[in-house]
This record gives structure tokens, C-alpha cells and sequence, in this order.
DNA sequence: ATGTTATTGCAACTGAGTTGCAACAACAGA
DNA sequence: TCTGTTGTTGCAACTCAGTTGCAATAACAT
């Protein structure tokens, strides 16, 4: 499973935050960074509880809020990576290269996944279409070369709830 | 914006039905049919209502329980479509060819968009990786054809509740 | 240093989705 | 067609992610 290595815009945050009169809080720029060296996907309650060990007084709903700014401002995306683990949602800051997010429906791995399809894809909407990209998720399930060879499969009519 | 004809799996039902030892009840069937019929994409709330039309007493818990057996089937999926109008989930009949979900950020519309740049992606997973897909989805986020021509753009630092 | 105002934290709230359980009904076998 | 098994339904109570109102706080421009 080829992993590149995931390249961000940097100092965008400065040059947004005056753009648009935001205020560059301690909180704000601890969950951005929080995001920014993660090295899976948080969910809210993640993230609340990484900022808390270094913002102790720091409320959820601080972490809602700026996630929503984050999200409005372009630099954080919102997953709900096909559902597989409940309905959770699951946050990412955003990188220069799109890719996909690939799941294995057997046991649970989430890969990303590098490809000029997704450039193809844009290509075709804007020339078909008109239509001018500006992101682009994509979310595979299937199952992985792992899983293939143990014969590991998707427990597929999966009864009850899944972990929140 | 081409529209192809929406292509289903037919009659699959009573066959996974049996096959998982399912009841085709009323409920499920209508809940079924309504999805298959949908000119649009629903949320459980609007499936409700529509079903309650026609089977005044069911309750929502029948439809969030049928959906999650038509998921966990693989007839139904579900969407967040970019959570453009907050975090609601919709669902849809799986449709043979997978096909991307397009929303412009200025007006708010959903296109449906056929590429066979989704099996180019499918089949280098298979070659560089040895991961089998199952089903794709392909989410794409920009401005659409109408909206650049009259300059509309998306109200991008958004604020407040998102209609629910 | 000072005023403006975006942002925070708290507490109370909203609402989508879930759970336990008794009554019901699909369906297979007689 | 009748009958037993058991998957399914509807109800009521619940859970918990995410939101709202508001007073106190703190960025940041001047």
C-alpha cells in the first residue's frame, strides 16, 4: 500500500485569519495544529480530548465551533469514512494533493490513496459540464491484499451498534 | 449537466431476502420502493413521512432499522452529500454503475455524474495495491455552470445552524 | 494603554438515532 | 389451511453528538 508523504499548505492560517477578521486564539491554533500532525483521522471527542491536556479548561464547544470555521475556511475537511465505525464524524486538515480514502470493510483499515484519476474526474466535470471543482472526497470499502490472503471477510450483515 | 438513466438491480430483493433469512414485511418492501423510486436523494425523516402516507402507523425506528439492514444488504447506501445542509444522512438505491455526487456550494444542487474514471481508480487499487472495491463513492464539492455565469458565489464563511 | 468585538466557557437544550420489550406477523413444515 | 418458530414491529424511554444564549474574556487595531 503505497503511503506518500502527506504535503500541507503551511502559514496559510495567519493569511486567512486577517483575510477574513478571525482571531488567531490559543485554542484555535491548538486544534489546527492538533489536526495538522495527526497521523490518523480524530473525531470531535478526540480532538476535545488532545487540546484538553494541553488547554485544560477547554470546552467541547469550543472545539465544535472552530471546527466549523476551520471547515468553512477550506483548510480542515470533514469525513464520515463510509460509516464504518458508527456514525462519527472524522476530521482531517486539508492537503495540496486530493486522495481518496480507502477502507477495508474486513478489518476496519483505513488507507489514502494517491491518484491523477481524481485529476481526470475534474477535468471531465469542468469540460462535460461547466462545473468548477473545488474539492473532492472520495471513499472506497472493499477489502485489503491482508484480508484477501487470511480469507478475512466483511462480517457483512453486521447486527447492532457499531463503537461510537 | 448529462443525465444517464438510472440503471437498478431488479427483483434482488426477495432473492437476499431468502439468502439471509430476511421477512419481506409491508414496511421493509414499502421502504424499499420508495427508495427506489426517489427522484432525489431522502433523509430518514423524509422517508418517514412519505411511508407514513401510505402506512400511517409506522414508526421511525422500523425505517432506521430497515435502513441499516438494506445497508448491511448493500442495496442501500448512505451519504452525508458533503454536509451541505448540516450533518443529515441520505440514503439511495445502489445503482449498478457507481457515479459521483456533485454539489455546487453556491445553489445548493445535487447532480449525479458518470465517469469511467471511477474504474480506472478501481482497478489500480487492484494492481498497485491487491485491494478488491466493493463500491466507491465519489463526493465532489465546487460551483456549478448556472452559478459562475450569473457570478453567483458560495457563501463560503458560512455561519450558524445549517437548515436541518 | 484602550476600545471594539470576536471568541470562550458554562449550562441548558435539541434532535437524530438507539434500546428493551411485549405483541405481531412472515413463512416453513405438517 | 393450520401451527409453531422467530424475525419484525411499535411504543416509550433513553443516549449522546452537536447547538444555542449569554456574560466574561482576550485578540488586535489604533
Amino acid at each position: 500500500m503505497p503511503l506518500v508523504k502527506q504535503i500541507r499548505r503551511r502559514g496559510g492560517l495567519e493569511r486567512l485569519a486577517k483575510q477574513h477578521g478571525l482571531r488567531l486564539t490559543r485554542q484555535r491554533r491548538l486544534i489546527f495544529a492538533i489536526l495538522e500532525s495527526a497521523k490518523t483521522h480524530l473525531n470531535a471527542k478526540q480532538i476535545l480530548e488532545q487540546a484538553q491536556r494541553l488547554e485544560p479548561g477547554i470546552d467541547q464547544v469550543t472545539i465544535y465551533r472552530n471546527l466549523g470555521v476551520l471547515k468553512r475556511l477550506g483548510v480542515v475537511d470533514e469525513l464520515d469514512l463510509l460509516h464504518l465505525r458508527g456514525d462519527q464524524h472524522y476530521y482531517e486538515a486539508r492537503q495540496v494533493r486530493a486522495h481518496s480514502h480507502v477502507a477495508c470493510l474486513a478489518c476496519g483499515k483505513v488507507f489514502e490513496f494517491y491518484t491523477s484519476a481524481i485529476k481526470t474526474i475534474d477535468r471531465e466535470l469542468e469540460k462535460e459540464c461547466g462545473f468548477s471543482v473545488s474539492f473532492t472526497r472520495i471513499e472506497i470499502g472493499g477489502q485489503c491484499a491482508a484480508c484477501r490472503k487470511s480469507g478475512r471477510e466483511a462480517p457483512l450483515p453486521r447486527k447492532g451498534k457499531q463503537a461510537r
